[in-house]
DNA sequence: ATCCCCTATGATATAATATAACATTACACG
DNA sequence: CGTGTAATGTTATATTATATCATAGGGGAT
């Protein structure tokens, strides 16, 4: 949250109240969020918002980096690198609904090379595996 | 469409009519279809069809890996390796909306291998690279 | 062949997700 | 201070998807 707050001075973008919110739901959550359940968040949260005011945060969020979208289930979560231009691996489990970011390292250049090859330029990936995490495959 | 209609057969799934014109649109598009263009279509064929027609034959055809989703859109597109397990690597053109569907040796065992290090298993991977195809960045 | 069951389809309603359009406010910069 | 741009407020509506219950159709067992 610090890096952010930082990274929005440095690069003029404002992180308003109801922007700032909206990460920080994202950030308290293990799975990804619906627009119209952070919209609920809000309301709780004393913003009197409409549709448009999720999905305009949501989108502020999306386009800085701060947050993705996981198209599989129209939910968003908040992006664990931030500012970092970087093709997102997402691992999804079926069991909890958690979404997890993995680390960059498993980000593969090859993938765009070969894409390269069938003359399609790659400008940017996501990746999003189905399976079952961790935590719900030792219980 | 031959191999499928085997495909069907030797698995005794039913390819019924509404199921099969469904796949027969979605091969004849190379834009990704949404269910209700595809509901339109049916219509024009001259199936009365209503939505859960659409996404049930839609389901079949996902279920039985004649089709994809495309979540990045919400639309789907035709299968180029029916009845082959397999991680699709999509290539969307942001220029033209083409869904292409990677050759499969563009897939990835390093990744889930990579993911498998976290502690995930993963059961079905989907990469969508968007960019541009060939045809539009030679134009 | 008839009955039965299971699967698929028909049909209505409604839920869930997302955006268009226009009015109003806020606030940085000259 | 103005003034222009970006952000927010507000209403309406478009788009995508599913729940539910009713009907039909087709293959296997008796």
């Amino acid at each position: 949250m610090k890096n952010i707050e930082e990274y929005c001075k440095n690069n003029s973008l404002k992180l308003t109240p109801v922007r700032r919110k909206v990460l920080e739901l994202l950030l308290e959550e293990k799975r990804g969020l619906g627009a119209y359940r952070i919209l609920d968040l809000l309301r709780e949260a004393g913003f009197k918002s409409q549709p448009p005011v999720a999905y305009r945060a949501l989108d502020f969020l999306v386009e800085n980096g701060f947050a993705h979208k996981i198209g599989s289930q129209n939910s968003f979560v908040a992006c664990t690198k931030p500012g970092e231009d970087h093709s997102p691996v997402f691992m999804i489990c079926k069991k909890c609904d958690s979404v997890l970011e993995a680390p960059s390292s498993s980000s593969f250049p090859e993938l765009s090379d070969s894409l390269r090859d069938t003359g399609f330029e790659v400008e940017q990936t996501i990746i999003e595996a189905e399976g079952v995490c961790g935590s719900c495959a030792s219980s």
